[in-house]
RNA sequence: UGGGGCGUCGUCAAGCGGUAAGACACCAGGUUUUGGUCCUGGCAUCCGGGGGUUCGAAUCCUCCCGCCCCAGCCA
């Protein structure tokens, strides 16, 4: 079952198989090219699993190229999120951090050339004749009137571009393909734009930049990318990616390969809609436990094992698709089931008075760390004759198949003792406000000498030795499986869930909790696995929610 | 309607001419000091639809249908 063993293969893999037994190549470089303008999703985690992924598999790189081509909406805060979220998710780019700014000179060097070789000229069209000129999809473009200029005026007015001597937008470089090509993108597409705007990394140095197809499979030659992976709308663009790499002939030819971006039940991926929520406040920030980022799930819990794993067991292929949450939370539990220690926890108190046992006693119990793992051991839970167990463990008028705690039935109590319920103290308004139980002391560790049953197990946690805690239960961001599916003249908001978020009034856990350090994870037994959150301080502790148990009994109830 | 892609179980996804893997979900049982875990069994006579080729097709041919992407000086 480890992650390790349980590669999969696919149609890439299969494709630098080939490569690699035909020799075409002998090393695969691949490299996650993220656009440092946002903060990454799960998403963008199935592509780092993947480049990082193949890289490990074949023994060959992985580098990290932040794409930063366009100085108006990237910076540096975004480079530094995005490097600590590939971390996080366990890979290492080592000495191979790349950005396309550093390849600026060189691109320039090659645009020169690229004018010299009458393969680009310089457009003094406006953005709306180009519009105009690009023609529809079906019907053929006009040619520029500036197409066919000199190649010393071209020089000269590219020269002009960089140095400042013409305004933003007032023209432009432009590679010269064909204006009657079926594929729009090949109608003399643009190479460089003027923005007199300082960029994160290279200051003020350009007031031309160069736009992403030009610069894209540029980059992959210069690294020697062998295989340069990316998502399916760019499928379009891979001929003017090939177009640009044999006008300039560079020694390395990288491949360009596309693959289906991943979609989620319950929730939304495009940075625009996460930003939308991030902004106004419907969410609590980019890591938001709710949110799908990778500083949410960070939050929320989810270890970057299981979120490899998740990535591993999806599968690539080229159609789209959407991923149900289930196997990202099966995937969750399965990590957590095997690591996470067990403690108790009380969500929703209601308390139990051991009437026939001492006052002034606290015993203390060895319950087992995790029952999946023996080298966990044990630990000492404190038991004392009030207690707390959960609301929902009760009911006066047990259902079918109740086996839980009700009046004259007998449940154990995790590691500690049988008990039967003898009364019910209400109040006023007929609310049980207390339950009167007995115990049995032969049953003491949870098991009787007689070996008689008890169908039910439940949790439980002293009133007076217990540490209290704010358990933030969350839900999925959204009530609907897919969230832009709404009304006319609606919103994805309006299929917000509004109780994604739960905090606890009064929950109280056993004391051991205390010596967690924050992003501990760990299993609230028969409630759920929770993190240590880090708005715990010393006076409050506060606990999320990553994913609950799977719960029979809820699912028995529905029937 | 121009160009580029894609259509296999509820959801992902193998399969590449020899008679439909696997996972999640779901259903039914068993074990159990978590109604958790674990274990056992079930779950596409059928591969978007129609024709055709073939001894034999999800896999080849053909026509049709459906969905996605492309008209930023975004990536």
């Amino acid at each position: 079952m480890s992650e390790a063993t349980k590669e999969t293969t696919n149609f890439i893999k299969t494709i630098i198989e080939e490569d690699l037994a035909s020799g075409k190549h002998s090393k695969i470089i691949t490299r996650f090219p993220p656009e440092p303008n946002g903060y990454l999703h799960i998403g963008h985690a199935k592509s780092i699993c993947l480049n990082f992924g193949i890289a490990k598999q074949y023994n060959g790189t992985c580098h990290l190229r932040f794409d930063d081509t366009n100085p108006e909406k990237e910076e540096t805060e975004y480079v530094e999120s995005i490097m600590n979220d590939v971390k996080w998710l366990g890979f290492d780019w080592g000495e191979n951090l790349f950005y396309a700014s550093s390849y600026f000179d060189q691109l320039y060097e090659w645009a020169v050339q690229m004018i010299k070789d009458g393969l680009a000229f310089v457009c003094h069209q406006t953005l709306e004749e180009i519009r105009e000129c690009r023609g529809t999809a079906k019907g053929k473009g006009i040619e520029s009137p500036y197409r066919n200029r000199s190649v010393e005026e071209n020089l000269d007015l590219f020269e002009k571009m960089k140095n400042g001597e013409f305004k933003d937008g007032e023209c432009m470089l432009r590679a010269k393909i064909d204006m009657a090509h079926p594929n729009v993108l090949l109608r003399d597409p643009v190479m460089y734009r003027i923005k007199h705007v300082s960029h994160h990394r290279t200051g003020d140095k350009w007031c031309i930049y160069p736009t992403y197809d030009y610069a894209h499979g540029q980059s992959d030659a210069i690294e020697n990318i062998t295989h340069s992976i990316c998502t399916l709308e760019f499928e379009a663009h891979r001929p003017l990616y090939e177009w640009f790499l044999e006008a300039i002939k560079p020694l390395s030819r990288p491949r360009q390969i596309e693959f289906a971006r991943l979609n989620l039940t319950y929730t939304v991926m495009s940075k625009r809609l996460l930003m939308k929520l991030v902004k106004e406040n419907i969410v609590n920030g980019w890591d938001d436990p709710r949110m799908p980022t990778i500083a949410g799930i960070r939050r929320r819990g989810y270890p970057p094992e299981a979120v490899r794993d998740f990535s591993e067991r999806i599968g690539l292929a080229k159609r789209e698709s959407t991923v149900s949450l289930d196997l990202l939370e099966h995937c969750v539990r399965e990590n957590l089931n095997k690591k996470a220690r067990r403690y108790m926890a009380v969500i929703n108190p209601l308390k139990v008075v051991v009437t026939n046992y001492p006052e002034d006693i606290v015993e203390e119990f060895d319950a087992v760390n995790n029952p999946e793992d023996e080298t966990a051991g044990t630990r000492k839970v404190p038991f004392t004759r009030e207690i707390y167990i959960e609301k929902d463990d009760f009911m006066e008028e047990p259902a079918k198949k109740f086996h839980r705690l009700y009046p004259g039935n007998e449940v154990r109590l995790r590691a500690a003792y049988y008990i039967t319920c003898n009364d019910i103290i209400k109040d006023e308004n007929g609310n049980i406000v207390e339950l009167h139980c007995t115990y049995d002391p032969e049953t003491k560790g949870g098991s009787s000498p007689d070996g008689r049953k008890v169908k039910g197990t439940i949790h439980w946690v002293s009133a007076s030795h217990n540490v209290p805690v704010e358990a933030r239960l969350y839900d999925t961001l959204f009530k609907v499986e897919n969230p832009m599916e709404f009304g006319e003249g609606g919103s994805f908001t309006d299929n917000l869930n509004p109780d994604s978020l739960k905090v606890t009034e009064n929950a109280y856990a056993e004391v051991n909790i205390k010596e967690l350090p924050q992003g501990e994870r760990f299993q609230f037994e028969r409630v759920g696995y929770f993190v240590i959150d880090s708005d715990t301080t010393s006076e409050k502790t506060v606990v999320n929610r990553i994913v609950t148990l799977k719960d029979k009994w809820a699912r028995l109830q529905k029937k």
